[in-house]
DNA sequence: AATGCGGGGGC
DNA sequence: GCCCCAGCATT
């Protein structure tokens, strides 16, 4: 029995019931597979329901706000998915007349779809024989043929694409597509592979080679920046505060935050004081108060924010005031819903 | 060819 | 603390 068999019959056997492997819909199987770039099933699954049972239909997500979009994604990570999400959706219903592309290169062609994720919709949606290669993939063939080319250099990526596309099952894409995922997600995990239990390992070139642990081989580039932020939040006389949208690039785009003084480097409340902008002051002498004395160290994949927050007391009133019930339409980051959070639960 | 982009979970 | 996750866009 060849490799793409064994892995079909590992999946009859094994695979999870998820939502979208009981449809060929390309606008389900699209959503998820955007959804699942980068991210567990685990955390992806609630935000699929969720979404799904907000835009049923790619209509229904052509026909809403990008802000609603970025809201029901807060959380989820790698915003410019979800701003990408939200301008293919009116694509495919504006130009192309509510219907997504049935080839991999007309699919390839649509903002946030790149090779895997064309790959993926092409097969199961349209069973066209494309090999996806992700995360997944890498790992299972890198072990079952001992390959230790790193999976993340030139070479690799386009030696990996062709030995999937030779390993694969073309009669029936889609399941293969999916079975090989779902058994490097379930089977040949990352860590600590079960391999005595495995029905591959009589044929896995590194179980055979005592290299499973070893494998897959990645050029590692981990290089954390550190950023200190000190958020200023606003209460004016109404009791409002402020909010900012992030437009420039970087992390964060088109969310929204309460106006921010970041510094290269670590400042004090004096410093802090000569920052704050005369727009923002108005008229009168505002108090500052900090809300942490100990910094909130925010960590993303390269980047550690040193974070604080300050309260600052207005005397008069701000133009484009926010009431704190409404903070909650805001599509923001994480280490500002939870400082919203906590700000409710204490100071108000 | 390299880099930036989130947040969570496993070990 | 480090690594990984149904990758993609940009430079």
């Amino acid at each position: 029995m060849g490799f793409s068999d064994q892995i079909l019959r590992w999946y009859g056997e094994n695979k999870r019931p998820l939502p979208w492997r009981d449809t060929k819909d390309p606008y389900k199987i699209w959503l998820s597979e955007i959804m699942l770039q980068q991210t567990r099933v685990a955390q992806g699954l609630p935000y699929y329901q969720k979404f799904l049972g907000e835009f049923p239909t790619v209509k229904h997500l052509s026909g809403a706000s990008e802000k609603k979009v970025l809201k029901l994604w807060q959380g989820l990570g790698y915003y410019s998915r979800a701003r990408n999400l939200h301008h293919t959706a009116r694509k495919v219903d504006r130009e192309l007349g509510g219907q997504f592309p049935e080839t991999y290169d007309g699919l390839l062609a649509l903002k946030g779809v790149g090779d895997y994720t064309a790959s993926a919709i092409a097969s199961i949606c349209f069973g066209v024989p494309e090999p996806v290669v992700d995360g997944n993939v890498y790992r299972v063939l890198s072990r079952y043929f001992a390959v230790d080319t790193p999976v993340n250099s030139t070479a690799g990526i386009r030696y990996f694409k062709t030995l999937a596309r030779e390993a694969m099952d073309p009669e029936q894409p889609g399941e293969y597509n999916q079975a090989i995922m779902e058994f490097g997600a379930m089977q040949c995990v990352p860590a600590n592979p079960d391999c005595a239990g495995c029905p591959l390992n009589k044929s896995c070139l590194a179980h055979a080679q005592g290299l499973a642990g070893q494998l897959p081989v990645k050029i590692k580039k981990t290089k954390v920046r550190k950023r200190y932020f000190n958020y200023l939040v606003p209460i004016d006389r109404d009791q409002k505060t402020l909010l900012r949208q992030r437009k420039e690039r970087g992390i964060w785009q088109h969310l929204y935050e309460f106006p921010l003084v970041e510094s290269e480097y670590r400042i004090n409340e004096d410093t802090l004081k000569g920052q704050i902008p005369g727009q923002l002051t108005g008229i009168g002498d505002p108090g500052l108060y900090p809300v942490n004395e100990e910094e909130i160290v925010h960590k993303l994949s390269h980047q550690h924010l040193y974070t604080r927050f300050w309260i600052l007391e207005l005397q008069d009133r701000l133009d484009d005031g926010i009431a704190l019930e409404e903070l909650e339409a805001y599509p923001v980051p994480v280490l500002i819903a939870e400082f919203i959070k906590t700000l409710k639960n204490s100071y108000f």
